[in-house]
DNA sequence: AGCACGCCGACT
DNA sequence: GTCGGCGTGCTC
């Protein structure tokens, strides 16, 4: 027989597959990993394959063995492989490393052994306590703790010291063996809440299960109880014997959702997520393949999880960022879910209180169910927003960062013995150009992106159709000369506070402050237990923390993400303004946001205020629709990187002019194609050109792999090429 | 990724 | 004369 092999190396021209002869003493499986004769090497490889006969010219070798004791690449898995590798344009072995544990890889995996105590065998704990001199209080302690059953060596070492333990051994009063220790990351579980599902949670679960459709939006705000329909339903898979993979943002921010799952399903739960050491990880991974665990809790990674027979798979916080790998390989998690929920026949969930306009339109042309819940589960309400105009807070006289109104209302908190967080918006590191006087901000006259100042040129330009404009020395509509290119520091906020609050308590956290492992929960759990009256952070302190006793939250700079140049700048705000409002107010308190902005009267404002999303949703949809961009649109940008310009700027024209030709032979296929007008920048000395198109929707796919074909086959020597799918940033 | 083959400069 | 630089090519 012949195994089709992919050897687990990456680089462009050992990514094909190769025939290697299985030899009869070995019982091969197609996904599992082998090792193989390579050129005169030995390397890792999977089988992806098994036939009869083969139509390779080249002599073959023989495989020389098996790796593992299991299979561990699925079937499934195989045919994501093929399909991902070619929509995406990903090398092989890139696709199958995310199958598996890096662990697993270069033969590093290890169980590791530890040291195991005993009562020995035959000896009572009455009879080896009476062994004992009346002062050995620490080896009383460990036969006593030994006598409820056996406990690992480092656990009693740390408790009664080690030389109690070892005289025990000595003595043969306990057996001390090398044991396998499963490393289980360890997650407080809580104490599983019996909870009545309301007749609203309980239609919506019903609905998922035995809806028309097998994919659902679940549209609900923050608080409106989406964790107990997601337990239910992965209840209901679960004894029906079928699997569940559950897909968070970043579970190590959600230590609350995993103390649900672990109170609720117990051992059938395992974790995968960067916050994990390799070990931990494998240990999950295997329990998974096992069998041993039947749900998969993660981030997106483990949409991956090695199960067979999934009966569902949610995406919670669908519309969150991280769930499109920006680098490589890149994927989109919900395409990935969408095959397996495909393959196994299973339910897809997607859940968001601000589903991404690309999923609402989906949901909203019926190829997907909504579901949508009204009500906030204990009665809540939902804060109050209030918007402050940061421009007529200049005229007044004020030039800080903090209006007046958040000022007061911070004070007012205080007294009350109450918290405030305070966000600092400084997604879009880029700086646009805004009017500190009446709000205007810079934008390119073709495409209705605002513009970016690009340092070294001092010159504004538009990083979709790369046009130049001067930097004006006063605002072109009302003349004022302060015009200021947004960024301000948290710890800059944070003196300003406590200079205006001397006896609050604060807290920091962004980048500077959670460098260290493990600080990012030590920052948040000492705010949680109110050792801290203010906590001032950027991006991080977003994401699904239950703060019970904030009832203020101030937005700094709302519209920074607003006018970073990017086509999703609109959608990111709401979706960040709204997330960052649930942080406030609980029942028995109501929460009160201040936005603070310079322009208060973009639609977006009014809509999150109103916490209306159709509405936003509606007036966004129509502008990306006129303007050509995504849903409506694909943007595929492809980047071109070289030491030498004349190399880029070369190799950019030679694809750019393939590419045109394309389009002449499909016209209805591209909106726009653009190259090279993009800026020259370098980063890291090198120089970056880049061809920049928009595709339709119409056979995108097809046009999509006439691209990666182009870019293939192109000579790259001395330069690198990257496609990037409507990119997140553009630098 | 490795490792060999291959064709031009400074050394005992 | 030889040792060795790393450019390019191949691996079932």
């Amino acid at each position: 027989m012949i195994a089709r092999v992919i050897v687990d190396i990456s680089t462009s021209d050992v990514d094909k597959v190769f025939d290697y002869i299985i030899p009869e003493s070995l019982d091969l499986h197609v996904g599992d990993r082998v090792k193989v004769p390579f050129g005169r090497q030995k390397t890792e490889g999977f089988i992806v394959d098994i036939k009869e006969s083969t139509d390779c010219s080249h002599p073959m070798k023989e495989i020389s063995a098996k790796l593992d004791d299991f299979t561990p690449v699925l079937p499934e898995m195989i045919d994501l492989l093929w399909k991902m590798s070619r929509e995406n344009n990903l090398r092989l072995v890139d696709v199958l490393r995310l199958f598996i544990p890096a662990m697993m890889r270069g033969g590093r995996v290890r169980e590791v052994k530890r040291q195991f105590v005993t009562l020995a065998e035959g000896v009572s704990y009455e009879e080896a306590i009476s062994k004992l001199k009346a002062n050995a209080v620490n080896q009383r302690g460990v036969l006593s703790r030994l006598s409820e059953g056996g406990e690992w060596a480092a656990v009693l070492g740390e408790e009664f010291g080690f030389s109690a333990v070892s005289a025990l051994a000595e003595k043969g009063l306990v057996k001390v063996e090398e044991l396998t220790k499963r490393r289980r990351p360890h997650v407080g579980a809580m104490p599983d809440k019996v909870v009545t599902l309301s007749d609203e949670q309980q239609a919506a679960v019903d609905e998922i299960m035995r809806g028309k459709k097998d994919t659902n939006l679940l549209f609900g705000v923050t608080g409106s109880g989406k964790t107990e329909i997601y337990l239910a339903c992965i209840g209901e898979v679960i004894s029906a014997g079928k699997t569940a993979i559950m897909l968070v943002p970043e579970i190590s921010l959600t230590p609350q959702m995993m103390g649900r799952f672990r109170a609720r399903f117990g051992d059938k739960v395992a974790v995968l997520h960067s916050g994990l050491s390799d070990g931990e990880r494998y240990d999950e991974w295997l329990r998974l393949l096992r069998g041993d665990a039947v749900i998969a809790v993660g981030a997106r990674s483990a949409v991956f999880a090695p199960i067979k027979n999934v009966g569902i798979i949610i995406i919670d916080e669908e519309h969150d960022s991280s769930y499109v790998s920006e680098n490589n390989p890149r994927y989109v998690t919900s395409e990935v879910a969408e095959f397996r929920r495909a393959y196994n026949g299973a339910k897809l969930v997607l859940g968001s209180a601000t589903p991404s306009l690309d999923t609402f339109k989906s949901a909203s042309e019926g190829k997907m169910g909504v579901i949508t819940l009204k009500h906030r589960i204990n009665g809540t309400k939902m804060p109050k927003i209030e918007i402050v105009d940061m421009c007529a807070e200049i005229r007044n006289g004020n030039n800080g960062i903090l209006s007046a109104r958040l000022l007061e209302a911070i004070g007012v908190t205080l007294e009350s013995g109450n918290q405030s967080m305070i966000f600092l918006n400084r997604r879009g590191f880029a700086s646009f150009m805004i009017c500190r006087k009446c709000g205007k901000v810079m934008k390119c006259d073709d495409c209705d992106v605002s513009l970016t100042w690009h340092k070294q040129d001092n010159l504004l330009k538009c990083h979709y159709c790369g046009r130049p404009y001067i930097v004006p020395d006063r605002c072109p509509d009302c003349g004022e000369k302060e015009m200021r290119f947004g960024r301000v520091g948290t710890e800059r906020i944070v003196e300003e506070l406590q200079a205006r609050f001397p006896s609050a308590v604060l807290i920091r956290m962004d980048k500077d402050t959670t460098r260290k492992k493990g600080s990012y929960d030590e920052i948040l759990s000492a705010f949680r237990m109110g050792e801290a009256d203010i906590l001032v952070g950027t991006q991080m302190i977003v994401k699904g923390h239950d703060f019970p006793n904030v009832t203020l939250v101030g937005i700094l700079d709302a519209d920074m993400s607003l006018y970073y140049e990017d086509y999703h700048s609109a959608e990111r705000t709401y979706q960040l303004v709204t997330q960052m409002s649930g942080r406030a107010g609980r029942a028995d308190k109501e929460g009160i946001v201040i936005l603070q902005t310079y322009s208060p009267r973009h639609y977006i404002f009014s809509f999150a205020k109103e916490n209306d999303y159709l509405g936003f949703y509606r007036k966004e949809i129509n502008i990306r629709e006129v303007t050509n961009f995504p849903p409506f649109t694909k943007i595929v940008r492809v980047l071109v990187v070289s030491e030498s310009e004349e190399r880029a700027l070369e190799l950019t024209k030679s694809m750019l002019a393939k590419v045109r030709s394309y389009q002449k032979e499909h016209p209805e296929r591209f909106v726009s194609v653009t190259g090279m007008k993009s800026p020259v920048k370098r980063i890291e000395n090198k120089y970056r050109y880049q061809i920049l198109m928009r595709l339709t929707r119409k056979e995108e796919q097809e046009t999509l792999t006439a691209v990666y074909d182009i870019v293939n086959a192109e000579e790259k020597k001395n330069a690198s090429v990257f496609v990037e799918i409507n990119p997140q940033n553009m630098n």
